[in-house]
RNA sequence: GGCCUCGUGGCGGAGUGGUUACGCAGAGGAUUGCAAAUCCUUGCACCCCGGUUCGAUUCCGGGCGAGGCCUCCA
């Protein structure tokens, strides 16, 4: 079986071949921890975790190694630790801000199914090699030292590289046309880029010291080659740094969202090939779409955006992730309280078809096309497609938590409610005896009252062939 | 100005060169003290105009319409 990948590198469905066979490579930008994660943060996520387990179905579970990276400098996260804990010192403050957002995130992810990646490193733990490779890319002229407006800044000088704008085809023509790029007469280009940032005193910062050219020496009027910069890295230094750290120069697949297209992942390959001296980053290069809220544009200003936690204190968290997983990777995605609806429709009826019965092996021949389809470019919507169709109930329960849904039973899936709101089952059990004594008695009045007193704390009882059964009412 | 996506039944949302998922809502039935839930059955569609083809909703071209990105952003 193939797995095909579309590749934004080549805009076209690929066969995938990995580089090593016994090591297959994957590298997905993760979140800046500067706030809770969102729900739009929560796609990328669940569609790299379905890729992550194909990958490791395909080649063997000991023979992917997948890093996701965690961003946690950034002056996003500087400005919240400034306005959360203003009392702290600096340093302290971002710290508090990182730790408890990175936590969360991890909870959140974990919670909707994803397997944790193999290294999630953080930029912190990597200042050094971003400074090396910094001085590598001035080293090569591929970089200079310029006079900001607000300081001293390492660029990258796009100019250099052949290939610039490769990813995004886009011509450094067009994006003057745009006028988008405010020209700032001390970048050699337009669209040069900040390799590194000076700090002022109350920013945080880390202490490095660049080797430049001659040239680059003249140009800032200095007089030395040795120059002292307190500052800290740009947005793109840290992924080119941490996915060579852990993946090599070269690896097989780079993810992330589409908007991160351009200007990050350009960036990201011009400085890793510009360092490294090599013709690719990554071989491939996917970018899932992005997600709007009952069609507009999450944002906070409109009322409509949800966190990761705001969802999972209303919802079971495989409904959220089947409800991502509906939808194509690369197709945009409405996020409708109808959807998640519809998703719960879904994943009821396979409890119920399932219940009772045990999963396949994925490798039986009946989930071959259900591999097959997501082996097509992650076609999970045709997967499931074909679930309802054709599988049988050990197939389907399988094949559901290849994709990491139907994790639970029957009853549980019935019983679930959301964290904080446990219910004493003793109670109601008690209640429903009662409740069935009363019917037996023909005493109507009573046995309603009973029911519903418990609609009044959300529980519903349902009279079936097999007795009474109860759930929380969603 | 540049790049890209989409247009399917009342609604949401897959998919396909010929027989067209699935969910909700609707209709009928089973069950039921009533209700809820559940199960069974069922009606309803492929933006417009050309082209390719024996045949297109599906491929190609054009049109119209909707949306996204190009700035921090998953």
């Amino acid at each position: 079986m193939t797995i095909r990948l579309f590749n934004t590198l080549t805009k076209t469905k690929e066969d995938f071949t990995p580089i090593r066979r016994d090591d297959v490579r994957m590298y997905v930008c993760g979140p800046t921890v500067y706030d809770f994660a969102h729900i739009g943060n929560a796609r990328p996520a669940i569609v790299f975790d379905v890729l992550y387990r194909l990958l490791r179905h395909t080649y063997g579970a000991d023979h992917v190694t997948y890093v996701r990276n965690i961003t946690d400098v950034d002056d996003k996260i500087n400005a919240r630790a400034l306005r959360d804990f203003p009392n702290l010192p600096l340093n302290d403050a971002i710290r508090a801000v990182t730790e408890k957002t990175e936590a969360q995130y991890h909870a959140d992810v974990a919670a909707l199914g994803c397997l944790p990646p193999t290294h999630e490193p953080r930029a912190t733990d990597h200042i050094g090699g971003m400074i090396a490779m910094i001085q590598t890319l001035l080293d090569k002229d591929h970089a200079y030292v310029a006079q900001g407006d607000e300081g001293r800044e390492a660029l990258f000088d796009i100019r250099k590289m052949e290939d610039y704008g490769q990813l995004s085809r886009r011509k450094l023509e067009d994006q003057l046309a745009g006028a988008r790029i405010e020209a700032k007469d001390y970048k050699r280009n337009p669209g040069d880029f900040v390799l590194w940032k000076e700090s002022n005193s109350d920013e945080p910062g880390w202490d490095a010291t660049f080797q430049i050219s001659d040239a680059n020496r003249e140009q800032l009027r200095g007089n030395s080659n040795a120059i002292s910069i307190r500052g800290r890295p740009g947005w793109h230094i840290e992924c080119s740094v941490m996915s060579a750290a852990y993946l090599g120069n070269t690896f097989d697949i780079h993810g992330g969202g589409l908007d991160l297209i351009f200007p990050h992942h350009e960036n990201e390959i011009a400085q890793s090939r510009c360092a490294h001296g090599t013709p690719v980053m990554a071989n491939v290069w996917m970018h899932n779409g992005f997600l709007q809220v009952e069609g507009e544009k999450m944002s906070k200003s409109t009322g409509n955006f949800f966190t990761i936690q705001d969802l999972l204190a209303k919802e079971h968290p495989e409904v959220l992730r089947l409800q991502m997983l509906l939808t194509h990777y690369r197709q945009p995605i409405d996020w409708t309280d109808a959807g998640r609806r519809q998703a719960r429709a879904i994943l009821n009826h396979w409890y119920q078809f399932t219940d009772g019965h045990y999963p396949l092996e994925m490798s039986s021949k009946e989930l071959s096309p259900v591999l097959d389809a997501i082996s097509d470019d992650l076609n999970t919507p045709e997967a499931i497609g074909l679930f309802t169709q054709t599988l049988s109930p050990m197939a389907l329960k399988a094949a559901a938590r290849f994709l990491g849904v139907l994790n639970s039973d029957l009853d549980a899936w019935r019983r679930w409610r959301p964290a904080g709101q446990a219910v004493d089952e003793v109670e109601i059990l008690s209640a429903i005896e009662a409740r069935l004594a009363a019917r037996k008695g023909k005493n109507f009045a009573e046995s309603d009252r009973i029911r519903d007193e418990l609609l009044a704390q959300g529980i519903v009882l349902k009279d079936g062939p097999t007795g009474t059964t109860w759930e929380i009412k969603r």
